[in-house]
DNA sequence: AGCACAAATGAGAATGATTATCAAAATCAA
DNA sequence: TTGATTTTGATAATCATTCTCATTTGTGCT
């Protein structure tokens, strides 16, 4: 086990299980790390190779890493004062894999973000 | 109406339906047009906001856009070969309209999209 | 320990999609 | 036709990600 895998997943848990590359580096340096942004990029791919980690994308297409043992959950974000909140989500879990196997998938990953404005926006 | 989006729009139902923007372009430049890669992210953008036009991401975060044949749907992308089935949501619908309420939010809009490896694939 | 060799690392360059800039060209109004 | 506004194309800038390579670190062996 490479000493950077450990650093990078940690640093992920610490994250709630979501970051982008470029916020592990940075939360890396903030410890006083002196990780290079490709050892990280490195180590998530190696993640995610052995499926310890999986990859969402955000609507720009920078790739977002997720722990996969940590229960994943979706957001509910205010687009008016950024306020976000993070849901559960099992009956969308479960709908998601119905219709995965309904039109033979695999391996199906989902991405399920809503948006709107909160209470006070 | 533009001239460029009406370009975009027909090379797009020529590709299928089913083009990124660097192949749109090419494929314009190749049919002789002088349209510039410039314009066509603009016309794609223009069409996505106005709905006849949606998008997707590759695995690598490439942005694949798709003429918008029905109204509100999801997609089910196989990451593999491209493939795409429209799917219906209305379980989801009404999930994302409950949590909103819970928590107190209006007006709220939501992404959904599974990827995953086709029967094929 | 000392040595040879493989694997991991970090810095910076290279890549590729997307966006921003800006001057020239097309369109429109009067 | 004028002048104003919009659209366009070329090119530069941006940003995440990948590649390169020299250096460091780790490992096995004696």
């Amino acid at each position: 086990m490479s000493k950077s895998l450990n650093q990078v997943i940690s640093t992920l848990e610490r994250a709630g299980g979501f970051a982008s590359a470029q916020e592990v580096y940075s939360n890396l340096r903030k410890q006083g790390k002196t990780t290079g942004l490709a050892t990280v990029y490195r180590a998530l791919q190696k993640a995610v190779s052995e499926k310890s980690v999986d990859v969402l994308r955000k609507e720009d297409g920078e790739a977002l890493y997720r722990l996969c043992t940590t229960g994943h959950h979706h957001h509910l974000l205010c687009i008016s004062c950024g306020k976000t909140i993070e849901i559960e989500g099992s009956a969308v879990e479960k709908w998601a894999n119905t219709v995965a196997k309904n039109h033979g998938f695999r391996a199906v990953t989902h991405v399920v973000e809503l948006s709107g404005l909160c209470a006070k926006c």
